[in-house]
DNA sequence: ATAATATTTGCATATTGACGCAAATATGCA
DNA sequence: TGCATATTTGCGTCAATATGCAAATATTAT
């Protein structure tokens, strides 16, 4: 058993495509600024980006379980998932760290 | 000003990108089960991947702060920046949870 | 200098992803 | 029902990315 053998489990690609697009990052920072849940309309508004393209993007960002959506009437409401992303972000930032610590050393072990 | 106006300068597209590709995040693996320094035909053994591949995804990882490269006679030698990689995370991590952490009203203020 | 090994780079191909328009779907209201 | 609004989806197009082979580059050893 290797010293972080669960690092191959907790970076989840899924996650860090969600977040590769500059657009999508700044919808989501849009949505962070929003106080509560945000509509589609709204955020394509502020973003000027076309309302499919707005959606499409919230749509995976909702799918990364990053975002979380809600219908009201005909009008869907996207809100961040605060807690679950700062808290897999923490973990994956604690499964690298708790690996190899000892960065310095010039040791050799699979060359 | 808004309660987080520095989620989006956190937020790199760039380093989430260059950890969107499944390839790239199990070469990202492998380096952290190496106690140290890992060369770039090791590395394409071990994960049955073509070495011109290997390379330029090493390479594409290195540019984007989360491993650094070191040249020991006609070998590469790749390591994770572990500590750096991280405090970026729990950076982003923080970044986020200061944000609206009363997720449960259901407040409208974009919308 | 020549040969052998390690890595990178050029190039052609194939796949994926983003975009915007238009059509389809869903909901609420007159 | 018929109409207006909000969102999603289909589709064609274009750009970006991944891949693998072969050639180029770099370094060491003979």
């Amino acid at each position: 058993m290797s010293c972080c053998g669960n690092v191959s489990e907790v970076l989840e690609p899924t996650l860090f495509k969600a977040l590769s697009d500059p657009k999508r990052v700044l919808l989501l920072a849009y949505l962070c600024n929003c106080e509560g849940p945000c509509r589609v309309g709204a955020l394509s508004e502020v973003a000027e980006i076309d309302v499919s393209v707005v959606s499409r993007h919230l749509a995976q960002l909702r799918d990364a379980g990053i975002l979380k959506s809600e219908k009201r009437g005909k009008e869907v409401y996207y809100t961040v998932r605060y807690t679950e992303l700062a808290h897999t972000l923490r973990t994956m930032a604690n499964a690298i760290e708790a690996c190899c610590p000892d960065e310095e050393s010039n040791n050799v072990c699979c060359g």
